[in-house]
DNA sequence: TTAGGGTTAG
């Protein structure tokens, strides 16, 4: 689209598109030489209207007609535009055609492209090629260089071969590269697939090559040894911590303090609460949320509310997560009328409920059979625009069509097709085994209720 | 020296 419109504005004398030639004529009219900085806005202009033909003028008539040294950041300015306009051949041949407009490559042109290609995986390919290539190109390869690799290999989840090059550089006399190190265990939370045992590994591989974790470095070992369950080996990690001199942190033990409550380690959870506060640290809301957590998988539920208690006279002020902590115990404790003491809590002192809070409370209801308060409350979870699970609703209409509130529960029905929301086969199933003579309800009821619910379903299943 | 990083949920 854009080359059509430029076409019609090509100069007819000397065939340079429109704003080339506007450039040359105004430098031309004052007996001057069109200096980079001009054509560094012409360029820019153009990338901005995205005209890519114009560009290629552009570029070609620098490279023939020209005689000044370009300077590197406008060929990487055009490297990087053809990379985030998904021209990567473009960036790649550009790069190549550097030294033409007698400009000398320099790493951080190198750098640029190869991180362009990092994000592709397609692309990523082409690097080793490149790397080849910069050789001939004189380009120093730094350490920089290595990096931008590094990350681009933890991004695709080969943090061996990340370490494979932190080994390289070692051997190259780089060094340890302690920002490439940092950057390993960083990305080590998303590695999915890494066990702790072979992060454990790496960890310890690296500190053989003589890393210094700093306390980021440690709260990202911690962080995914606990995701991976295995807060023993963190609990290990924050003792090293201790031993080397780094001085953990509150969101450091409020980790670990996951991580030993996950193991149900009720004794350690309590001694290392303890430690925590002899170290002088302060909990927060998050730790205090972990540590109710821990009381209430002991069922203390009694102590967690102290807490809670305790918690506001030191000033951290209970939240969302810590009332939804306490209502899912007090509801898995079959305790509704605790469950809404809280609720009116929260609502007194101003806690939004959220998500989480509405699933569980529903889970409560639901399973103690209190199928009216279930349902306003599902309404209040509908009206905020919060979905419930599938099950919920399913399990709310199988016990109203037990309980004989049959008409209810297809108004529920219908109230939830509106708001296209897919009941399962057991809701419907709980329907239509109700819909037997004994129930009495008439045909008509059938005909305008039932019949044009389950068209509208099958039509949502579908879809 | 600073912040950042951290909490619940079948």
């Amino acid at each position: 689209m854009g080359s059509s419109q430029s076409f019609n504005l090509y100069n007819k004398n000397n065939n340079y598109p429109f704003l080339l030639s506007t450039l040359l004529n105004s430098f031309k009219a004052y007996c001057i030489d069109p200096t980079p900085k001009a054509y560094f806005f012409l360029i820019k202009n153009l990338t901005q209207n995205s005209n890519f033909q114009d560009i290629v003028h552009v570029l070609n008539h620098i490279e023939l007609n020209e005689k000044f040294e370009t300077p590197e950041f406008m060929l990487m300015y055009l490297i990087r535009f053809y990379g985030f306009a998904d021209r990567v051949q473009d960036a790649v041949d550009l790069f190549y055609r550097i030294p033409r407009f007698r400009c000398t490559p320099t790493v951080c042109s190198l750098n640029l492209l190869i991180s362009l290609l990092c994000r592709n995986r397609d692309c990523l390919k082409m690097v080793p090629q490149i790397l080849l290539k910069s050789r001939l190109m004189n380009i120093r390869v730094e350490e920089s260089t290595f990096r931008v690799l590094i990350k681009a290999l933890c991004r695709i989840k080969r943090v061996d071969y990340a370490l494979r090059i932190v080994n390289f550089m070692i051997e190259d006399g780089y060094g340890l590269d302690v920002k490439a190190c940092s950057l390993i265990v960083s990305s080590l939370c998303e590695q999915i697939d890494l066990s702790s045992v072979e992060a454990l590994v790496v960890w310890r591989d690296m500190r053989k090559l003589g890393f210094c974790p700093d306390v980021m470095d440690y709260t990202n070992m911690i962080k995914f040894l606990v995701k991976q369950g295995s807060g023993k080996d963190a609990l290990n990690i924050l003792n090293q911590m201790k031993e080397n001199g780094v001085k953990p942190d509150i969101v450091c033990y409020t980790i670990v303090l996951s991580g030993i409550v996950a193991e149900r380690d009720h004794v350690k959870l309590d001694e290392l609460f303890d430690e925590m506060i002899v170290f002088g640290l302060v909990p927060d809301v998050y730790t205090y949320n972990v540590y109710i957590n821990g009381l209430c998988k002991q069922n203390k539920i009694d102590e967690a509310r102290e807490i809670v208690a305790s918690m506001e006279e030191l000033g951290s002020k209970a939240n969302v997560v810590t009332y939804n902590t306490l209502l899912g115990a007090v509801c898995s404790a079959g305790d509704l009328n605790k469950a809404r003491v809280l609720m009116k809590e929260m609502r007194l002192k101003g806690i939004g409920l959220n998500l989480h809070t509405y699933r569980i409370m529903l889970d409560g209801f639901i399973r103690k059979g209190e199928i009216n308060e279930a349902c306003s409350l599902l309404e209040e979870m509908l009206e905020k625009c919060f979905h419930p699970r599938t099950s919920t609703f399913d399990d709310i209409i199988f016990q109203m069509c037990q309980k004989g509130l049959f008409t209810e529960a297809l108004v529920l029905m219908k109230k939830l097709v509106a708001k296209s929301f897919a009941p399962g086969a057991r809701a419907w199933e709980a329907l239509l085994l109700n819909s037997g003579p004994e129930l009495q309800y008439s045909e008509a009821t059938y005909d305008s209720l039932i019949i044009p619910e389950i068209t509208q379903l099958s039509k949502l299943t579908e879809s």
